[in-house]
DNA sequence: TTTAAAAATGACCAATCGGTCATTTTTTTG
DNA sequence: CAAAAAAATGACCGATTGGTCATTTTTAAA
């Protein structure tokens, strides 16, 4: 990897758990240059503005998440304890997988009426996922894992909508309890589907 | 109401909707001389400063979506019923009842790692909800609506994390297609655990 | 090793930020 | 109606914002 391209991923790496945790229009290129130790002129070298490199830090949050993710996943070997691993993954909301919390709440939230191509980053971001869990589903119904009248889609989105849900309610109150809660039901919804 | 106490009201009204689409970092004082067309010197008769105008924007906004809510669920004559006007008070997440968004999420997503009085704020607001929900759950359980062995705290948890992340996915994707299959999802759990 | 290109620096800029305050205007009170 | 109190004004302040650019330093190529 040439220099440059050192440094501007150097930037991004540093610069992403800022935005996740202080949002984009709170984080200042100073906290940015403090965290890498650059000085301004080399940050505007490898990124014309601020909005660039905010763009650039939800990416890399949204893909870190997704690398994590997909790594944790597969390590089940059925369809089950893939769908088991997905939860546990994302069960910890008081110290979650990444620094500042769930970059599709973070940013999507932030984004919703201000900014278009954040917000289409986290709908994409959203789709990806459900369609991750749809695919999980789809796959263990063809198994003869789960029941064949299992409707995937629709679970996915409920299964999405209530950690991303529970995620918000977990990290409001510090405490770890209602995600366990939701964690618990999710499962019991697919041991209820499992043959 | 005094004139003083009539401008605070004034400002707080014009304020909070603002604070609920921007963000309270991304909000000027200037936005809110605009949008009141009143001096910079007279909002700082009325408020401190910005961070204790935007507390009470963030009160005025959980309230006004508190009554509004509230004069729904009160034209239910079942628990049934008042648990359906729930989720179709917040089944529009497009055009929600309050400009901005669910300020649960907006402000929750915004304050849980930079403001822990607003955090605690919306904490507070999770759990009124989550308790008006299970309070609905068990008024229909001493009616004989439903069946006694319904456990209504978890799902009064389920069914608030469930809209708060249908929420984001429909404000995110424009469309409200996966709210609605949210909530005929959560009307289908009433309908289960109804006798 | 020389040289051209790329990267890094930090002083500098205009604009905007939150906030102050002496002064004027309006409202309330006696 | 007069006097006191409260509210409203807008010029002004220092700090910080995102961003620029001439200069220096480092890297890569010949």
């Amino acid at each position: 990897m040439a220099k440059g391209e050192e440094t501007r991923q150097f930037i991004i790496e540093k610069a992403a758990p800022i935005f996740n945790t202080k949002g984009i229009a709170a984080t200042a290129m100073s906290d940015i240059m403090e965290a890498t130790k650059l000085s301004k002129g080399s940050m505007y070298v490898h990124f014309e503005n601020k909005e660039v490199l905010a763009f650039a830090a939800v990416d890399y949050n949204m893909k870190m998440l997704g690398d994590k993710l997909v790594s944790e996943i597969s390590k089940g070997k059925t369809a089950k304890e893939e769908l088991f691993a997905y939860i546990d993954f994302f069960s910890n909301a008081v110290n979650p997988p990444l620094t500042g919390g769930c970059p599709l709440l973070n940013f999507g939230t932030e984004a919703d009426d201000t900014n278009p191509i954040v917000k289409e980053k986290i709908n994409k971001g959203c789709n990806d996922n459900q369609q991750l869990l749809t695919s999980i589903v789809n796959k263990g119904i063809a198994n003869g894992e789960f029941k064949p009248n299992w409707n995937a889609e629709e679970f996915a989105l409920i299964m999405f909508a209530m950690m991303e849900g529970g995620h918000l309610i977990s990290r409001m109150s510090g405490k770890n309890d209602k995600m366990k809660i939701i964690a618990k039901t999710l499962k019991n919804i697919i041991a209820e589907n499992s043959l």
